[in-house]
DNA sequence: TATCCACCGGAAGATGGGGTAT
DNA sequence: ATACCCCATCTTCCGGTGGATA
């Protein structure tokens, strides 16, 4: 007997319950997608025009976070790729929320057809050209993924989309460029003028927001890949799936519920991942979330985060854009900081609502005005405020 | 019926900080 | 060193908005 086996502690592996941590992440794209059969099915087809040498017809998958359209397109690509090596068509997959400018965009393309350019400094037409050449010379179709494309048309307006549509009308018959765009809402569509609006009308594929029997399929499929046999109750999914379903139908979230329900139970030496864990691990994720998301925010909208919890201490006052800047003045000056403008104020209240940090309603008319109304916050105050705390705003 | 209140949100320009090329 | 680029963040400016009020 190899003589180190006695002085190696293994009685904490007897209490694992995690077999392999990637499952439980978002990230990781599982061979089947359940739920979403359909909408592979129909993408499929889509692209089956490539398999005749036709160019596809362009696509917008439009539906909320979560709902599995990320996942549907890498799983169908990467089908593709693995059964028809060779395909004469490449895919190029670009997320905009780390590509919110044209100029990044067309950064990306590049690159994924092997041009390498500066990340910046050149001036946009360069990079334009040098992309279309370098597409013109691959001698196949190209399909490109854009996703979450309203990012990138609010900022753009969608001059990219239009120049690379249009770019179809100048090339040979054997090459062409498919569009794919991923969206949270259709409302990106229209914010497109109308010039390019009559050039890209693509196929449209919702993605409905998951139902219970769905999101139950999910984390089983995830609790038999990521977790060892029998160190989970079945009540507990059960309970995750029940819940995400009725706020959000969201798998993401889910299956971040999952993952922490299943540290809770490792954290406290549980032989079973049950319902308590669950409970426990849905408010854990929250503040989780908040906090991360709070950590990351510049100093003005933390000022601005802390005036609005001093506002809501007082319930009597109205949490309306006026009220909430003359508190952030004071935190500003406090600070010894000069305050931003109330129009900028204004715009981050929406980004901060838009970071889920903060509820936002709109009253409209009277003679105090049309208004923001700051609801709730994501956490209850006085967690709030420890969290602004731990960064020096108190 | 006109006016006003108190804020909304689009458009455009300023600012400052990143970069490249010569 | 100089002359260009890109770009996020703010400010400035300004035409709405709709019930309350005169």
């Amino acid at each position: 007997m190899p003589l180190d086996e006695a002085f190696i502690d293994t009685s904490y592996m007897s209490y694992t319950i995690i077999k392999d941590k990637r499952v439980l992440r978002d990230s990781y794209i599982p061979d089947t997608l359940p739920g979403r059969e359909e909408q592979i099915f129909q993408f499929s087809r889509i692209l089956s025009d490539l398999l005749v040498d036709q160019p596809p017809s362009d696509v917008a998958f439009i539906g909320k976070p979560g709902t599995g359209k990320t996942a549907v397109v890498k799983h169908v690509i990467k089908k593709y790729r693995n059964e028809y090596p060779n395909l004469r068509a490449k895919f190029a997959y670009v997320n905009c929320s780390q590509a919110t400018t044209a100029y990044r965009v067309l950064y990306q393309l590049n690159r994924s057809l092997g041009v390498l350019v500066p990340p910046s400094g050149y001036p946009f037409d360069v990079l334009w050209d040098k992309f279309v050449d370098a597409y013109m010379t691959s001698n196949s179709r190209l399909v490109i993924v854009l996703d979450e494309v309203d990012l990138l048309v609010k900022r753009d307006g969608g001059r990219l989309l239009y120049a690379l549509t249009r770019l179809n009308y100048d090339l040979p018959e054997e090459l062409s460029i498919s569009l794919v765009v991923i969206s949270n809402t259709m409302d990106f569509l229209e914010r497109l003028d109308p010039r390019e609006r009559s050039s890209f009308e693509p196929n449209r594929l919702q993605f409905p927001p998951y139902n219970h029997p769905q999101l139950y399929q999910i984390l089983r499929q995830r609790a038999d890949l990521g977790l060892k046999v029998g160190t989970w109750e079945d009540e507990a999914l059960q309970y995750i799936a029940s819940r995400v379903a009725q706020e959000s139908g969201d798998a993401r979230r889910a299956i971040d519920i999952l993952r922490m329900a299943a540290e809770l139970a490792e954290n406290e030496r549980a032989e079973k991942l049950t319902k308590e864990h669950a409970i426990m691990a849905v408010d854990t994720v929250n503040e989780e979330e908040v906090s991360i998301t709070v950590r990351t925010l510049p100093l003005h909208h933390r000022l601005i985060l802390a005036a609005i919890a001093d506002v809501l201490e007082r319930p009597v006052v109205r949490a309306g854009t006026g009220t909430i800047y003359r508190a952030y003045e004071q935190r500003a000056s406090l600070y010894g900081v000069k305050p931003l403008t109330m129009r900028r104020v204004s715009g981050i209240l929406r980004e901060l609502e838009s970071q889920g940090l903060i509820e936002i309603e709109m009253q409209y008319g009277g003679a105090r005005g049309n208004t923001k109304v700051v609801k709730k916050m994501a956490l209850p105050l006085r967690q709030m405020r420890n969290l602004l705390a731990q960064m020096g705003i108190r």
